[in-house]
DNA sequence: ATGACACTAGACAGACCTGTCTGTTATCGT
DNA sequence: ACGATAACAGACAGGTCTGTCTAGTGTCAT
């Protein structure tokens, strides 16, 4: 066996530690020594490769929001024609919602924390400005009317039923929220 | 002058200060000193008022439900027809967001610093009951045929519209929360 | 005026936090 | 074979956190 996991480095085991403590538990609850206790890695790696714990945070968010968009955009590739394909990004959000360590939007807790620390805020704002984008998209692809005026209403939807996932602990709004796009879809076309 | 101010009691002064510095810095970055030095209160007194700081945190979001219960309630009083009185919700949501010391859902914020506290859930749950409720019976009032659907997409709208409210620091997502309800109720009456 | 009560001031214990620093081991390219 | 690199383990400093405890102050009803 070559090919067989040669151990990952304390980078990555360090990454995957962050993600699974920082989102399950907040960033500001998770200290350091639970980090490296779980990554199984020596506290001088973690400040060699990231150099403080708000760099660690900026990573963890950074690989959230590539995650999310990679979930994203692979998730609808499935579907053939654009307002499937606007819709879809409900159906992967309500997947992603089913999940039993579901606990929301990263970003919004994250940034809920506090510490007004602008790490954060940066790149909620960078994962915000993307799913606009997202949206505005799609939007001109389905033909609506008025794009922007489409993906202003969309992006609530998708808020509303993030906030509603986490809070009633479900898809349900989720699923909810993408009859209502679809509602809005056809009425805008 | 008699009735002037003869001084708050210590567990006003506490609640004061635990609403200002919650809710601007969070449950959990607040720590009992700053609280007590911010309402001018000594330490013994809130333990011997509330207990614990959990204790302090549950006091801190029951009167935040108190509040906004109030100012919902208050705040839909000026209107006199079912329709405008369901509006009105989104109304008092977009006053309330276009103060510049907004910072999104109290509930959803302390539920996002984590520490599985019960007491934050179920505070949270509480005040989304009573939305849930409000809701309800204004969609009923306003003669819509499937007043139990209505309440729950409103509710994806008012979440949605609180998050987009706090993450874009402004109250533009309320105002465009406002109208997608008016045509949600028109369709659905 | 006396005792109950609400409150103040602040020291303290014990835990936990971030970040630094020392010293050791293993792997790899040359 | 050797030096660089990456990683390890863990002690330590300095700070902050919650919660407890002692001791003193002011007010008010009896």
């Amino acid at each position: 066996m070559s090919a067989t996991s040669p151990r990952p480095s304390a980078r990555d085991r360090l990454l995957d530690a962050a993600d699974e403590l920082f989102y399950a538990q907040g960033v500001h609850t998770v200290g350091i020594d639970k980090v490296i206790e779980h990554a199984g890695v020596a506290k001088a790696s973690l400040y060699s490769t990231f150099g403080s714990k708000d760099g660690l945070v900026r990573a963890y968010l950074q690989r959230r929001h590539d995650d999310r968009r990679n979930r994203i955009t692979t998730g609808l590739e499935r579907f053939d024609n654009p307002r499937d394909r606007l819709l879809g990004v409900f159906d992967v959000l309500a997947e992603t919602a089913a999940k039993p360590d579901f606990r929301g939007c990263a970003f919004y807790n994250a940034s809920a924390e506090a510490h007004p620390s602008n790490v954060v805020q940066e790149e909620a704002d960078a994962t915000r400005a993307w799913t606009r984008q997202l949206f505005l998209d799609l939007a001109r692809d389905a033909g609506a009317r008025d794009p922007e005026a489409l993906a202003a209403q969309l992006v609530i939807l998708y808020d509303g039923s993030t906030a509603g996932a986490r809070l009633d602990r479900g898809p349900h709004a989720p699923a909810l929220a993408r009859t209502m796009a679809a509602a809005l879809l056809d009425a805008a076309t």
